[in-house]
DNA sequence: AAATATTTGTACGTATGTATA
DNA sequence: TTATACATACGTACAAATATT
């Protein structure tokens, strides 16, 4: 067992202190140089710990006022949204495509709302994920041709474009929308009742300005989110 | 304007270059010698800025091999699930509250498998929460009264369970499900129709070992969760 | 209102350890 | 085995912000 590196120790010691409520919200913590002869060690390793702290959100600091721990932050729920063939297959099923329409064109005024685009030739997909034979998720993607040409000569008939996408395109960021819709004329393909509720999640690709691809995917089933970390 | 600290313009530099695309996932990048001699700086400060990069995701580093560009991430989403009481607040509506059931009892079989506890005495709590007269919220919740004793003295009538708890207990971690559910039964109290597909969220809040709470939240309406960051 | 002292921010240079291609 | 490249940590210096006097 090798020993922790003493940054990490006055991190982690700071960092129990914080969690376990020893240390409140607002509360001034000692001083770099207080730490320093505590852990009898540098400045410049004292702050490596307390900057860390800050990247977490734990603590804020202020020259000359000192260290502070932050108030007690809002719950964030960090999901993980893997491709869904991926998630299929990690689930142990066969993935399974059935791509129901496959158009190129220029854009429409929906599509140019959807991208943030004011024209320009886009491709127009939707497909149903299957596990195995049971439809699992259906998706309606939107790409930007403008920035994606490469979209053109991928048969997503055979590989789904979530995955070709993450595994081509690089972006820079994305937002999601999570909803709850009601199956309505979905219901069908995705083989479940009218009615039945199902988890929707929509997401804006960005690459800095501009919109690479928009997608919406309404899973079958009581599908769930879990977060992470 | 004030110039941003060289370490910081390193690291941009770096993460432009990895966003747009030119560096691509796995590539090497320059060693800290080379990137020292780029700005003309010392390697501290070079190491500051690939350390910051470690700390995003977005490199990976190497004793001896280098750092090289991380793999793309899987999409995550970081949703901000706000107290319910603040969300209301922050759209401009009046925050109302409805208890429903407050009741403090030992825990049943039900409560011990929900707050992972052996048993003891626990506070069973339902309220609904309102944007001025409309329904928004219906909300369950189990408080670990081992844990959180102080919670038998609060008026949960005027206070929102969520505010308070999140006030006055520190919480190391939290775990959420997001789900799409049916309103059903809950139908009439949310002012919705029974076959309303309604986002519910689920949070287990921990401190260390110990569950502190466990809440069951159910939107009436549209409610979506957007990403952040 | 101004000067001063305190505390963090940034950056330098150096040294040694450690994992590994 | 050895050279390489990152990891940790030392000490120092000055800058910037700001609480206190």
């Amino acid at each position: 067992m090798k020993p922790a590196p003493l940054h990490d120790r006055i991190r982690r010691d700071v960092e129990a202190r914080i969690m376990s409520g020893a240390w409140e919200a607002g509360r001034r913590l000692p001083t770099e140089q207080a730490l320093m002869a505590e852990y009898a060690c540098s400045r410049m390793t004292v702050n490596k710990a307390l900057s860390a702290l800050v990247g977490f959100g734990m603590i804020e600091r202020r020259r000359r006022a000192g260290s502070f721990v932050a108030a007690p932050t809002v719950h964030r729920a960090v999901v993980e949204i893997p491709d869904v063939a991926a998630e299929i297959e990690s689930r142990g099923n066969s993935h399974g495509l059935d791509l129901l329409r496959h158009v190129e064109r220029e854009a429409t005024a929906d599509d140019c709302r959807r991208l943030l685009i004011a024209g320009g030739p886009v491709l127009d997909l939707a497909c149903l994920h299957r596990a195995g034979l049971r439809p699992f998720a259906l998706e309606r993607r939107l790409i930007n041709l403008t920035l994606v040409p490469a979209a053109r000569t991928v048969n997503f008939a055979r590989e789904s474009p979530g995955r070709w996408l993450l595994e081509h395109v690089p972006w820079t960021d994305a937002t999601h929308r999570i909803s709850a819709t009601i199956a309505g004329p979905d219901a069908a393909l995705l083989g479940v009742a009218a009615e039945a509720p199902c988890l929707t999640i929509e997401r804006w690709t960005w690459r800095t300005r501009e919109r690479l691809t928009y997608v919406r995917q309404t899973y079958s089933g009581d599908h769930a989110l879990l977060s992470v970390g």
